[in-house]
DNA sequence: CTAAATGCAAAGCATTTGCAAATAT
DNA sequence: ATATTTGCAAATGCTTTGCATTTAG
């Protein structure tokens, strides 16, 4: 198999990302973190479906196994969304989603939450470790 | 069947409320708007089992049937929680959740949602229908 | 070499559907 | 009187589990 330079380098970095997560590296797991990488958010069915070519007899189960596996270690976490099917994504530092009601388009944006997160503090005797934020729309396309 | 004043305004009260959605009133829904409104955010297993009490013969296909045509009329919501069932909620004006991880416990904040929508509105080119913010922290007691 | 991951089939839950009987309006 | 709701049972769908085989370190 040919790979090009930033093939190569790109899976050089998802070994090291598995790696630093304790998470073995398998073919399978390379083509999950380059999948999340290039769509940024995937949901199962999705990414069973792009695991279909280099994978053919890639089980439910393993996919299953392995987010299951990747989130207790913190490598990639779950997206609830109303009204649509969870999606996953690559940990990242906390931000919001926009997310389209009409195309299911999901975009993340950096967002200041410790405003939000002291306000909350001070008016309840909650102490917050995290937040989500999903705000729903309708994206440029779909308007 | 001997009821107090309030219950009777309660029962009044969920009759009206229903019927403003175009739900017919059965004993079951107005038993399931009554808990609801009792302990603002209950789970299906939870629903059910606080169901049995007055309707031991009360199915779960009933209350999927009704918590599905009840959001569909906008009479309560869905709440996605991160690492937990979701849990159901009467309608009202926006809100966010402070969520207890340890307890599950969860309390209503009200919260100005304009300024982060507006924030991100200006950073996007999506424009913004309704927002979710969940708080994931300690409460009092689990401190 | 050892422990972990994979893939398959089966099991386990959660949710939906179809339908006859009961109920709301 | 009619349309909707209920409750049951069956069907569907999603996720997990057990186990033999393969693979990573």
């Amino acid at each position: 198999m040919m790979l090009s330079i930033d093939e190569r380098e790109s899976l050089m970095d998802y070994v090291t990302q598995l790696q630093s997560h304790q998470l073995k590296v398998t073919p399978q797991r390379l083509e999950i973190v380059d999948i999340l990488t290039r769509y940024g958010h995937v949901s199962i069915e999705e990414l069973y479906a792009k695991l279909q070519d280099k994978f053919p007899t890639l089980s439910l189960a393993t996919i299953y196994k392995n987010l299951k596996m990747m989130q207790e270690r913190s490598f990639l976490s779950e997206v609830k969304l109303a009204h649509q099917k969870s999606v996953f994504e690559l940990q990242k530092e906390e931000h919001a989603h926009l997310v389209c009601s009409s195309c299911g388009a999901i975009v993340d944006i950096s967002l200041d939450a410790s405003t939000l997160i002291s306000y909350a503090q001070s008016k309840s005797s909650y102490t917050i470790d995290y937040s989500t934020i999903n705000l729903y729309g309708t994206c440029a396309k779909c308007q």
